[in-house]
DNA sequence: ACAAAATGTATTATAGAAAGTACAATCAAA
DNA sequence: TTTGATTGTACTTTCTATAATACATTTTGT
């Protein structure tokens, strides 16, 4: 929603109606069209001043969510519909193909560290092992929309060199370097963004992210990658198909695999939060 | 977790470090042990002075998140097990039975309302078609971890009572109401918490929240339940396990299905599952 | 033409957050 | 013991969000 690089709405009060507008027209409550309460009605329901009102509106302007006129009002504009990157969790790889055509990679940071904590752990290494630790930045027409932080065993890593990450995607690295990929754990989950990530991801602090991890095994059983990533939700999202499965007594969701996404971007809507 | 209800922190940029912080306290990122960076490093990597760092820190010792000693540092301290519900994403209903059971939920809303915008659209429904809008807290221990929003059309929802829908799963209200569920839709991003969903989750305006949307549809292909659910991170997970299928040509990622988790956050039976 | 209602613009005042600086107290390691 | 890094404390200054008020400008409807 409107980059938001620097926050456009100073001020928690202000802030806290612009959150509040901006959901109500997110949630469809305030439809395109329709005119809001005029800025001292606001002002009263919300016991602020009239200025603090204003700083939300223009906030609401800024992000291209409102129209405003004087004499006329404030009205909510239609939303273009925002490209939005779709991952589709049972189809990762053919679309991270056909994505790889279409995005850029910026390289951010490229080197070998002692494993620590949760890597080494979860990773399944020994203490003083070493990693390659690789952080990227994936960008679709220039605009980035995700920061990966991977962290492979350096006996893998070594098969491939840093212009390789640059350009091709790590899992095809993987494959070339003789690694069997078998299975692998994925969590999602959610972050905020800090000094480093908001300045990669061309956002404001303090902006929520999807955050996903995933650690990856080969068929022995080893852990041969490990990936923190962070997704600006505006720009992507995880999408899942799910079916039915099992009988009366014990059913559940099956997520179907190997389905192709009908509508890639297109649809998905500039609509973001729901916060709130 | 100290809930944090009425941020202690005053100010907005002090405000954002301690959520910062704290997230990364949470996540694992920062393990128990672990000592942070000294306040002037974290001045200088936030852009702001040290009375502002010096700010958040003290939220958070208040917190009971670190131990601050002079000429020591700051240290992360040993957490009292937070319980987390871990959501298996192809194990949905069984898991979400056996949460019941340990589950509480807070009917907020329960009301009929007409259609509009997304909700419609996503459901298939036509101009002037009423929903039942519902809204749901569910707690773990006292403790609310998800907050759900529930569009179910009309005519399926008056087969259910408001204190139906506050005891049994809607899922289970869907099936008792003779509608046979067939696949559905699923959506995971992220948000900032607002207003009514931080008072609701208790925990402090602009922290993340797993935002997660779900469209339920039958056997006809008629849409007959829309959900937006906001997950605290710090106490639901969305976990997949997933194997790698496909030839050499075309590989891609499978989900497994209806396999039970392996190891998980460690102790204390506080594993649960489910949506809404 | 006029009035009503809305936004746009300006000014002043206040309180509180943040910046900047300086120095003291505490601890650990060389 | 000395040195360096850390937190604790104190003070002044600057900036900014908010409040309160006034008036101009634009549009719509009577």
């Amino acid at each position: 929603m409107a980059d938001e690089a620097r926050p456009s709405v100073t001020g928690v009060k202000a802030h806290r109606i612009f959150l509040l507008l901006k959901e109500a027209i997110a949630s469809g409550a305030l439809a395109p069209g329709d005119r809001l309460p005029g800025e001292l009605k606001l002002a009263e329901q919300h016991e602020v001043s009239r200025v603090t009102v204003r700083r939300a509106m223009e906030a609401l302007r800024e992000a291209g969510l409102v129209a405003r006129r004087p004499g006329v009002g404030t009205v909510v504009q239609e939303q273009p519909m925002a490209s939005t990157v779709t991952a589709s969790v049972s189809n990762l790889l053919p679309n991270m193909v056909r994505m790889s055509a279409a995005s850029n990679v910026r390289l951010l940071e490229f080197r070998y560290v002692e494993a620590t904590g949760v890597v080494r752990e979860r990773l399944g290494l020994k203490a003083g092992e070493r990693v390659q630790r690789s952080i990227r930045v994936r960008l679709m027409d220039d605009k980035p929309f995700s920061y990966l932080v991977t962290h492979v065993p350096e006996r893998i890593a070594l098969q491939y060199t840093e212009a390789d990450l640059a350009r091709t995607p790590l899992f095809a690295l993987l494959e070339r370097s003789g690694v069997t990929v078998d299975r692998a754990t994925q969590t999602i989950s959610a972050a905020l963004a800090g000094p480093e990530t908001a300045r990669a991801l061309e956002l404001a602090e303090g902006s929520a992210l999807i955050a996903l991890n995933r650690v990856v095994f080969d068929q022995t059983g080893a852990g041969v990658e490990h990936l923190d990533a962070l997704y600006r939700p505006d720009r992507y999202r995880i999408q899942m198909e799910l079916t039915r499965a099992g009988d009366e007594a014990e059913r559940y969701w099956e997520p179907l695999a190997g389905e192709p996404l009908a509508g890639e971007p297109a649809a998905a809507g500039a609509r973001a939060s729901g916060g709130g």
